[in-house]
DNA sequence: TGTGCGAATGATACTTACTCTCATTATGAT
DNA sequence: ATCATAATGAGAGTAAGTATCATTCGCACA
């Protein structure tokens, strides 16, 4: 199974469930179907995406379980939630489940886009950030870098 | 606690308030006594404030008031919105009223921590981000750089 | 300094993203 | 297959943030 996916995600689709359900099992939860449901959701959106992205995609999962679920899966390292866009938290596999990256935040519609950026200065980055951290007694955990502007759609709008 | 502030503002007092009062002219907004405690109180903190730190330190204003007076003041590019830490979202003077920087926020107690970066990389950043971006047809305004972990208070919980 | 118009205020009602509760159901180990 | 325990889902509940609107204030002009 090859998509454009591929260049984002370095598990493949069984690969993924199976990274899922070690890390879930690591923190004494099961995978569940209703889980499985909400990964493959998350998985066929290949971007970050809200709760209602996600209940509209997969309607047989009841909100209140996406959410709990949610918490559920952030809490095991399987997703990221990302609260820049207004309104709803948006959610996206965390690494390394998903390559590193950041995000095109669009400030009208909230829009949130994957962008990648080269190694090196990734690397410039988290050594500047340890060394800020460290003076701090801050324990880093990870970094999120986000360009917020008007996406194309908005821009000339 | 030093005037650390004076690390982080480009303006002294008078010469702020005098830029808030431009910037809110600009979008034909009055710069009346609530706008300006509202501005001292945020400058008075020092660092990312939510609402209740703000209508704790400065009991005279509405909640309602404040509200829709941050939302005036981040319309006029005098104020930030970041959305990093959970429950509330926090409140700084935007650039150039406050020297451009980045954040250390704990993953714990959701407090949110100025911090700053060499110019170096904070150019490689932009380069980076601005052909990034003009691949995507997107309009950058600006970057978000923040650190997520644990601060020295919750460190060791 | 006084007058008037439109913007700002603030108390309150409202919206809604998200969480909690709990009886029922599904899961995984044996 | 059985059982203990975790997960589910429908609905009630919470609270951050927004809309409403009568009153008050600020600014422009005289």
């Amino acid at each position: 199974m090859t998509s454009s996916r591929d260049t984002k995600s370095p598990l493949s689709t069984s690969d993924l469930h199976a990274a899922v359900s070690l890390r879930l099992a690591h923190h004494d939860y099961r995978y569940t179907r209703g889980r499985r449901r909400l990964v493959e959701a998350i998985l066929a959106a290949g971007q970050p995406v809200t709760l209602p992205d996600i209940v509209v995609a997969a309607p047989g999962l009841a909100p209140s379980s996406v959410y709990r679920n949610l918490d559920v899966l952030e809490r095991s390292g399987v997703v990221n939630r990302i609260t820049a866009g207004g309104g709803h938290a948006y959610f996206e596999f965390a690494e390394p489940l998903l390559s590193h990256h950041h995000h095109l935040v669009c400030v009208d519609c909230g829009s949130i886009e994957d962008v990648f950026l080269d190694d090196e200065l990734e690397a410039s980055v988290d050594r500047s950030l340890a060394e800020v951290a460290g003076r701090a007694g801050f324990t880093p955990l990870r970094h999120s870098l986000d360009l917020h502007g008007r996406c194309a759609g908005c821009g000339s709008g």
